[in-house]
RNA sequence: GGCCCCGUGGUGUAGCGGUCCAACACGCCGCCCUGUCAAGGCGGAGAUCGGCAGUUCGAAUCUGCUCGGGGUCGCCA
């Protein structure tokens, strides 16, 4: 045993204990005769003592100690001297007067201290992730999502799920996210394929009548990374047959209540979870994944400024597009630089400007105002009585600040709702002691692909139409709405879910529509139609980011914060310098021949 | 693929055309110190300013390209 207890264990009622400690040295205090430690691991600090006089080895040694050499030490516990507590340490109120010090291993001086809320640039920390990680709010991180890991597994064993691993060498199905594939030695010029995500396989294991499966399924996507995306993550995976979606339904709304309770007790969960159709979300919020912790919701002016006689909204509206605007209240005394990098902000976002309107505090009411008190671009373009219209509209008042995007209807949507969040954080409308679920429903089956210039399946091609919608497959795919669903938390998607496809003849028109051949179908689908042949129960489930709830659960902005070895935009990791390249020999075996190194 | 931001000793920053062969803090090294806990005092080492090419009498400072990092739009069934 190199230790009797932690180094953030003893407490008071341990004094006069002899006790072996081990940890890195965190910090020496050398006053010369007397030398003190901050011993770290895990759990904590503990406070060392060094005496010339009690202990004149272990003094000797001590002062030789370097930040993050591995020591092991023995003393006795004793109470801190009057007046010299550290109310800041759990351990604050006693120390450790050593006798015996034995360095376990020495360090290189670390590239950056091991402290919390230092700002290192991300690539350094990757590199020397071992330290990274040794600081206390990482391990904390570490921590919670064990803590999460645990409480959900937990909750679907003891609701009926069976765990079960699905392989991470499989097949390539081609649609959605691009593949990473692995190169078979066995079959030259065969691949294999890292799982974009469990999904055939868990519908597999419902057709086996497995019932109620879940995982925490690594899932793979070659695509770019953001701030809450890597290439590979964790989904807490699950799928159960004879249900509706309702019952789906309720099963997030007790896991996720409980998880949030369990981690974070002091986090409120408002319930039930609030219920939205795809169509309502986008109406109010412009987005399917709004944040309900706040209101400012996005209005729609398209009809009002169509023949404003501003070019710019008379075009928009004549293309089809849309002309929305959110509320910012009380802003109207917002400067010109505050509104221009609001400008810079929704152009990011993709669109193509943004026209503030300012409804001076001075006016009495949105009546009685007049052109003096406002403020915009456009006002010399649109009459008084249609920007007042506009104003009412969008629930304008004396004092409020307007922020009209005009554009397609997609890219005014994005840009909107990016901006509504952004005005939520610069005004501070979110309450952080609130965790927001919502779920959103009726998800069109099928979206526009302008690239194939066709439908696509907006979640799946397993994913079920609504009883009531089936009828439309045939007239009018663009409207049929699906038994899919979204959970959202705080402006975050956490995951989605549908109800499948168990119907032959459904199936099939659903691959019609989307334009499958035969064989691409038998390609791609062929082991899972099979399976569907031999009594396929009604079935439906969900995949729920696990990185991402962790994230908010921790209060990070960054995915990375909560994964141990995360890699860098590039999809590079510095600590391994992975990828890299592989020996001739292993390409030979592989059948493989570079072509293009970097290209 | 597009757009935006960043790149100066180990770390984080300052400097934004000559006064900079670069400043500050922390860290590091040495000496002193028996009650500190971001210990303190004294002394010291350490970067040619991501790379390349230009502009200029002169560049860390301006321009172009390039590499790396971050954010984002597209993309992510």
């Amino acid at each position: 045993m190199y230790r009797d207890m932690t180094c953030g264990e003893p407490r008071r009622t341990d004094t006069g204990k002899t006790i072996t400690l081990a940890g890195w040295v965190h910090r020496r205090r050398d006053h010369g005769g007397l030398t003190f430690i901050d011993l770290r691991d895990f759990s904590g600090l503990m406070q060392i003592v060094f005496n010339e006089d009690s202990a004149p080895e272990a003094h000797t040694i001590a002062g030789d100690l370097r930040s993050e050499w591995v020591v092991q030490v023995k003393g006795v516990v004793q109470e801190r001297r009057a007046g010299a507590d550290n109310p800041d340490l759990p351990t604050g109120e006693i120390e450790l007067l050593a006798t015996d010090i034995t360095v376990l291993n020495r360090s290189e001086t670390p590239p950056f201290e091991i402290e919390d809320d230092q700002n290192i640039a991300d690539e350094t920390r990757l590199r020397y992730r071992f330290i990274d990680l040794r600081r206390p709010r990482m391990y904390k991180n570490l921590k919670l999502r064990h803590d999460v890991v645990q409480v959900a597994r937990d909750y679907m064993c003891s609701h009926g799920f069976l765990e079960i691993e699905t392989p991470i060498l499989l097949k390539s199905t081609p649609e959605g996210a691009r593949d990473y594939v692995v190169p078979s030695r066995v079959h030259p010029g065969s691949f294999y394929a890292l799982p974009q995500s469990p999904q055939q396989l868990k519908q597999i294991l419902m057709v086996s009548g497995v019932d109620r499966y879940f995982q925490f399924a690594h899932c793979f996507r070659d695509e770019d990374l953001r701030a809450d995306r890597q290439p590979e993550h964790t989904q807490l995976d699950f799928e159960m047959s004879f249900v509706e979606q309702d019952d789906v339904l309720e099963v997030l709304e007790e896991l996720y209540t409980k998880l949030v309770h369990e981690t974070r007790p002091d986090l409120e969960v408002p319930s039930p979870f609030p219920r939205m159709t795809y169509a309502e979300a986008i109406e109010r919020y412009g987005s399917d994944k709004p944040d309900l912790r706040f209101g400012m919701e996005v209005s729609r002016l398209t009809d009002i400024v169509s023949g404003s006689g501003f070019g710019v909204f008379e075009s928009v509206a004549a293309s089809g597009g849309a002309v929305r605007a959110i509320v910012a209240p009380g802003c109207a005394g917002y400067t010109r630089r505050q509104t221009d990098e609001l400008v810079e902000f929704v152009r990011s976002s993709g669109a193509q400007g943004l026209i503030p309107m300012h409804i001076s505090a001075d006016a009495a009411s949105l009546d009685t105002a007049t052109l003096d008190d406002i403020r915009s671009p456009i006002k010399n373009h649109v009459s008084l009585e249609t920007l007042k219209e506009m104003a009412a509209a969008s629930g304008a008042a004396p004092g409020d600040l307007m922020l009209i995007i005009a554009g397609p209807e997609r890219v005014v949507n994005v840009a909107i709702s990016n901006l509504r969040a952004e005005m939520g954080k610069r005004l501070e409308l979110a309450d952080p002691g609130v965790f927001s679920f919502a779920f959103v429903v009726d998800f069109p089956l099928f979206e526009w692909d302008d690239d194939r210039n066709g439908w696509a399946a907006m979640h799946h091609v397993f994913s079920a139409p609504r009883p009531q919608d089936v009828g439309l497959l045939d007239s009018d795919p663009g409207a049929v709405l699906g038994q899919l669903y979204d959970l959202v938390l705080n402006g975050v998607e956490l995951g989605s879910g549908s109800i499948r496809i168990v119907d032959r003849a459904v199936q099939e028109k659903v691959f019609g529509i989307i334009g499958h051949s035969p064989e691409d179908v038998e390609e791609r689908f062929g082991q899972l139609l099979r399976a569907f042949q031999y009594g396929a129960p009604p079935h439906g489930g969900m995949g729920l980011g696990l990185d991402r709830i962790v994230m908010l659960l921790a209060n990070e902005d960054n995915i990375r914060e909560v994964i141990a070895f995360p890699k860098t935009q590039a999809a590079v990791d510095p600590l391994f310098d992975a990828p890299g390249p592989i020996t001739q020999e292993q390409l030979r075996e592989l059948s493989i021949r570079v072509v293009e190194a970097g290209g």
